[in-house]
DNA sequence: CGCTGAATGGAGTAAGCGGTCCATTAACTC
DNA sequence: GAGTTAATGGACCGCTTACTCCATTCAGCG
């Protein structure tokens, strides 16, 4: 539910706090609308109502701001797919969680795509910092649906030869692929194609007798 | 195999479009690498031995040298997929081509991503035509797939609740998503995971029974 | 209350950016 | 081979950018 790093910043009163806030979730709005590059400082400023040089107080450089941002988005896009996201135990509940996801884009006019995903795709050649903490994220997600299909195997709702954590990431990347594709062609198709066929194919995964138990 | 534009332009000499191909190619280069933001004028200037105002000779500006890019960066990718990509109407040939692709990323050591949609992700909310151009590149790469999945299901391979057209789309975005968790992860255990997960799905809509004629 | 350090405002800078202009040279046409 | 047009080189411009500096104000704490 947080990710949030100490700086080793000098300490925050209540108002730096605040301030602080006001200008990283300022930057994560205008970095997912208009991109990192797209984003100037001097718009951050405006936006969060704060003068140049706040910024560099709080943070070191536009770097140290981006990595505030993928920290929060992280955060929010986790937060948002909640309480669904941690109980993916189930076809049912996949399909719930499939269902918000599309929503969810259809909502926002399937703009924007993933914001931990564009971030990723701008980030990764140019800033390894920024492209681990993308990854990390990308690990959190991966771990909840893993855990969701793991609980289904353990129960033995899922077939001996089923690999929960290979269908999770293979579920994250049609998750990720179809956002991309969303964002790109401005339809939901292509979304709802990619998680109706990891789920199906999940589906067939799933034990088909009940009791499998006695000879 | 081409989509290159006519694009209004004074008539070309034979050096003219040389010098116009040197500009685009690096400039498609660099992009790739560094990104479109990421990539100045000048840097393309340098890499193709050019002076300034011959890249305003041949694009009128960088959105124009910017589509010009995404033009020769989809003939690249979709040429370099040849033949397979042509030819995918069996499960061999479908494990064939992801073969193919995780061999390419893991080529490149992982880095870069899907050159199509690193630059879909960074251009679809701030470039209209771009994002347009791209979303056509996509289309002409679902079709390939679409083709040989079609092909497949007119040979009576598929079974008929199968939908060749969904298909394709769910494939492309588990090729778009393990491509950009690749480029994330520095690995490619998410795309051969996507793409096999598709792949096996495909392969249990494949009809068992191999003569269905008679009651 | 008064000290310390954080919070703030705003002017300022140096570099890099996309883009322009124009004079010169090379390539095609008749 | 003269004339037309494309190709080229390079100086140049205005703007935006990330980032700095310093003086001032405010918050917390004994």
């Amino acid at each position: 539910m947080s990710t949030e790093e100490a700086t080793a910043a000098p300490r925050l009163t209540r108002k730096g706090m605040a301030t602080r806030g006001r200008i990283v979730t300022a930057a994560a709005e205008l970095m997912f609308e208009r991109g990192v590059a797209g984003t100037s400082l001097e718009d951050v400023q405006k936006a969060a109502g704060v003068s140049p040089s706040q910024v560099y107080h709080y943070f070191g450089d536009k770097g140290a701001l981006v990595r505030a941002v993928i920290a929060v988005t992280t955060d929010a896009v986790l937060d948002a797919q909640e309480p669904l996201l941690s109980r993916l135990d189930s076809l049912e509940a996949l399909r719930a969680w499939r269902d918000f996801v599309v929503a969810l884009q259809a909502g926002r006019g399937c703009a924007g795509g993933c914001p931990i995903g564009s971030l990723g795709s701008e980030l990764a050649e140019t800033d390894q910092a920024a492209r681990e903490d993308v990854a990390a994220g990308f690990a959190r997600w991966g771990q909840s649906i893993h855990d969701g299909l793991q609980a289904m195997y353990d129960r033995g709702e899922l077939r001996r030869d089923a690999d929960p954590g290979q269908l999770a990431l293979a579920t994250l990347a049609a998750l990720q692929g179809g956002l991309l594709l969303t964002q790109i062609r401005r339809d939901t198709v292509a979304l709802e194609a990619g998680l109706d066929a990891m789920l199906d194919h999940i589906a067939a995964l799933c034990v088909t007798a009940p009791e499998p138990t006695g000879p």
